[in-house]
Parts: C-alpha cells; sequence; structure tokens
RNA sequence: GGUGGGGUUCCCGAGUGGCCAAAGGGAACAGACUGUAAAUCUGUCGGCGUACGCCUUCGGAGGUUCAAAUCCUCCCCCCACCA
C-alpha cells in the first residue's frame, strides 16, 4: 500500500498541496520530508505524536524523513494558534530544551523503526545569515499582500488589542528558508506538519518554486501535507488531562499516567487513535473495532490503545510494569493479598510519598502531599463524602490511620475517586 | 486626545452600602448507575479548623462608614464611537 494511501485511510491526512504529485512523490522509496519541532517546551507531549509517528511511519516505508529541531525558529516565536504575541526564549533555555528533545526523538525513533534518526537543527544555517542577506534573497521572494492572506496573521491583525510584532511576523519567512535549504541540500521536497502549520509550509513550497526558478531556470516543486487537529468526542482538544498536558518525558509524565490517559479513552474515540497513534494495520484495527462492538465492557480496544502507545513511548520494559499495576490496582484481586514488594514495584510509576515515623501525618495531609487534592479542606470533603479508600477499602469519616492499615507493615496504598492512586510508604 | 461603557471567585456572568465567600451557567472533583466509557441523577466547588468561627478574595493604591464588590479620590488596563 502506498504510505499515502495509508495516511489517508488513518485519517492522517488534513490538507495536501497537490494530492495527485504527494503520492506520487511518496510512491517509490527514498522520498525525502522534514517535519519541524520548535522546542518550546522540556519535552514533546501527546500532541506531538502525530507527526512524530508520522515520520517514523515515512522510514518504515523507506523514505528518508528528517527531523528539524526548531533552535532558530524557536527564538522567533511561532504566532500560528496563539491569538497574542508571545514571550522571547533565552537562548541557553532553548538550547536546553533542545538538547532533551532531541534525546526524546532518538530514543523514540531507535525503539519503533531500529535506526538512528536524522535531526537537523535550523540555527546551523540560519545563524550566520545576515540581515541584508535574509532581505535580498529571501524576504525578496514574498509579498506583504500575500503574507498578510495567512491565518496565522489574519487572526492577529484583525484584532488591535493584540496585534502581531514585525518578529513573530518574519516567522514564516525563516521556516519557509528552512523548506529551502532542506530541498537545495538534501533534496526534500515534502514538509509535513499539523493543521496549523499550512501558511508556514507553503511559504516554502512557494520559495522554493520561485527561487528554484531564478536560480536553476527550471522550476522545481515541493509539497505540503498537513494533519488534522486532533479533538474528543466531548470536544475537548486532545492531550490535555485535568493535571494539564500529557508528556512523553516520563519524569513529567509517569509512564503510568501515561498509560492510564489513553486507556480512559472515549469509546467514541478508541478506533480513530487506533489509526492515527498505532502501527496497527487495517485487519488488526478491524478486528478490534468489531470486538468492541460485540463486547465493548472488555474495553479491549482502549487496553490495546494504551498498551501501543506507551510501548512505543516508554518501551515495553515500562509496560510491563504499568500493566502489574494496573492489575494490581484495577483488578479482581483484594490489594491486600497482593505481597508488598511486588505492590511496591508496582506503584513505583505512580504517585508516591515517604514518610518517617516520626514525620506520619494524618489522611487529609497524605491526599495532599500526594497531590490527589489540592487542599485539606477539599480532602476532608472527599473523606465525609465516600470518596477515599485505603488498600481498597472505603474510608469512614473520621477514621483514624493505625499501624494496621500498612500492608506488610510498611505500605499504605491510597484512593481518591474511581481511579487516582497513590502510595505511602512509611519507616 | 475626546465621549461613553467596562474590569467580580478556574472560565462566562449576576450583584450597586449590611442577609455576600458573593446568584446562575460551564469546567472540575466526589457519590449512585456502569465497563477505569458515555449519558443521567445527587452532592461539593477560596484557605485553615471536627465545629459556633477565623483569614484571604471582587483591576491597583488610598479614603468615607459601626459596616464596602457596592460610595469618594487618584492610578493602571480593556471595549465602542469620535479625532
Amino acid at each position: 500500500m502506498n504510505i499515502y494511501d495509508e495516511l489517508n485511510w488513518r485519517g492522517l491526512v488534513n490538507q495536501v498541496s497537490d494530492e495527485g504529485k504527494v503520492r506520487e512523490y511518496l510512491s517509490n522509496p527514498g522520498a525525502t520530508m522534514y517535519c519541524g519541532f520548535d522546542p518550546t517546551a522540556e519535552s514533546l507531549h501527546v500532541g506531538n505524536l502525530v507527526p512524530l509517528l508520522c515520520l517514523a511511519r515515512m522510514k518504515r516505508a523507506g523514505h528518508n524523513p528528517i527531523f528539524l529541531m526548531g533552535g532558530a525558529t524557536g527564538l522567533i516565536g511561532d504566532p500560528s494558534g496563539k491569538d497574542k504575541e508571545r514571550e522571547l526564549t533565552q537562548i541557553e533555555d532553548l538550547n536546553a530544551r533542545a538538547e532533551k528533545i532531541k534525546g526524546q526523538v532518538r530514543r523514540f525513533f531507535e525503539r519503533n523503526t531500529g535506526e538512528r534518526p536524522d535531526i537537523v537543527n535550523n540555527y546551523d544555517w540560519t545563524k550566520d545569515l545576515t540581515a541584508i542577506e535574509l532581505l535580498r534573497d529571501v524576504g525578496k521572494y514574498y509579498t506583504i499582500n500575500w503574507m498578510l492572506q495567512k491565518e496565522s496573521v489574519k487572526g492577529r491583525i484583525s484584532r488591535d488589542e493584540v496585534g502581531i510584532s514585525y518578529t513573530e511576523f518574519s516567522y514564516m519567512i525563516l521556516q519557509g528558508y528552512d523548506f529551502y535549504h532542506l530541498f537545495k541540500t538534501r533534496n526534500c521536497r515534502l514538509q509535513i506538519g499539523g493543521g496549523d502549520q499550512w501558511g508556514n509550509i507553503t511559504a516554502g513550497c512557494e520559495l522554493v518554486r520561485k527561487k528554484s526558478a531564478q536560480e536553476e531556470e527550471k522550476q522545481e516543486e515541493a509539497y505540503a501535507l498537513t494533519f488534522p487537529l486532533i479533538t474528543t468526542a466531548s470536544g475537548k482538544k486532545f492531550g490535555k488531562s485535568e493535571k494539564g498536558a500529557i508528556y512523553l518525558n516520563a519524569d513529567i509524565t509517569s509512564p503510568y499516567a501515561f498509560y492510564q490517559y489513553f486507556i480512559n479513552t472515549d469509546d467514541r474515540d478508541v478506533i480513530k487513535f487506533l489509526k492515527l497513534f498505532t502501527f496497527l494495520d487495517e485487519a488488526e484495527i478491524n478486528a478490534l473495532e468489531k470486538e468492541m462492538e460485540e463486547a465493548a465492557h472488555l474495553r479491549t480496544a482502549q487496553k490495546r490503545l494504551a498498551e501501543e502507545v506507551t510501548r512505543m513511548i516508554h518501551g515495553q520494559h515500562e509496560v510491563d510494569r504499568v500493566l502489574a499495576a494496573t492489575d494490581a490496582l484495577f483488578g479482581k484481586g483484594d490489594l491486600k493479598k497482593v505481597d508488598p514488594a511486588t505492590l511496591r514495584s508496582a506503584m513505583e510509576s505512580a504517585p508516591h510519598q515517604h514518610y518517617t515515623l516520626a514525620t506520619l501525618p494524618d489522611l487529609p495531609q497524605m491526599l495532599v502531599d500526594l497531590n490527589l487534592v489540592k487542599s485539606k479542606g477539599q480532602a476532608r470533603k472527599d473523606i465525609k463524602g465516600g470518596g477515599v479508600y485505603i488498600n481498597g477499602d472505603r474510608v469512614a469519616d473520621g477514621q483514624d490511620l493505625t499501624d494496621n492499615d500498612f500492608i506488610g507493615g510498611e505500605l499504605l496504598i491510597i484512593r481518591k475517586g474511581k481511579k487516582h492512586y497513590g502510595l505511602i510508604t512509611k519507616g
């Protein structure tokens, strides 16, 4: 199957500059394409999964995907999808983030394709560009009239109260130049990205076309492909939990929380997500869909989705641990019967607090320390309302903790509501 | 620069001297029902205390008053129209 058709089947194609030509471009192995990631945070999050995976899909289809770190563009600030001007980032911060993200990309790519990723940084070819060069060699190919038509710009210009700085206005020119640079040096003719990147990507296509026509006396073509914005059935933007974005970095979002996010996927979204976020093929996904129709309560599709994505990001080892924890917590067995050592390792991926005997606080304080509630008052209300459980048993209002509550004399499993767990150890 | 209208608790939005921690809706959290789903119903929804209570909050700083989100003064910001 042509990778383009596969992307289409998966629901990954939002806009394409020229469907026939892109399909043609991708029909033979060895095509080159790139996708950019600006280091705006310490870690990529699940919202970046689609582009990340797509590059891996390209590799698996025999193409040459390039990861572009936005070391330069990150310094400018992309106005796309932003309703107001942003603070500039210090270059040291940006570099530090870029390094972390590169590490993530590397691990992800090696794990899912068995090969090292091809990572470039646009800072490398942008840092020595002079203002004169940029204005003469790049700026000349863009008319303000055309730039003003871009959604990212229009959205800001039409609102006097926010406006857009010259800096952010110029973002698309820099990104356009990246595409041209990769076209020149790597013969890269396709850029992919999120739906909000359409304007930036076509800015690059435009530059390749115009500049090549002028310099090579032959007009060259470059293509754009964007992914849809992913929303959930309940209308929320995909990837946000109550506690904020779900990150790929295990130090920010634990593998346990990561897995939990996916296993809680709405029935209405799960098949769509399997297509978007896994490498499972059509037959496998159809089988899962059928199973869901017949026995939705088993949640086979959700389990598979959570397992696949967690494996992809954190590896089999973490999946095993998360599954052990999930089984201990959500399985039918009695928590108190599980061996403490198993429980302890199973819970490593969940919130955890350790107290010495002398500093053991009361239950509401533990709930606060575990970040399960935001205040002691709220903790008391939840206890009063019957929403707190110790080792699987509901806590009565006013009930005190005793040594007997600690499994094996050392650990306590606290649950708030149906699915929020924390582990307390003492000693 | 002028005129008029605004800035309220996570968001929207009522409130124009005491009964206001502040209506209503949304979000969120918990309970029931379930399948760690959706929908629905119920409860909670500034902080601290078991609690009569105390503290912090209505753009900012002062002031009037026994008492202010509400009145006065100055300042900051936003919106609309005009210039």
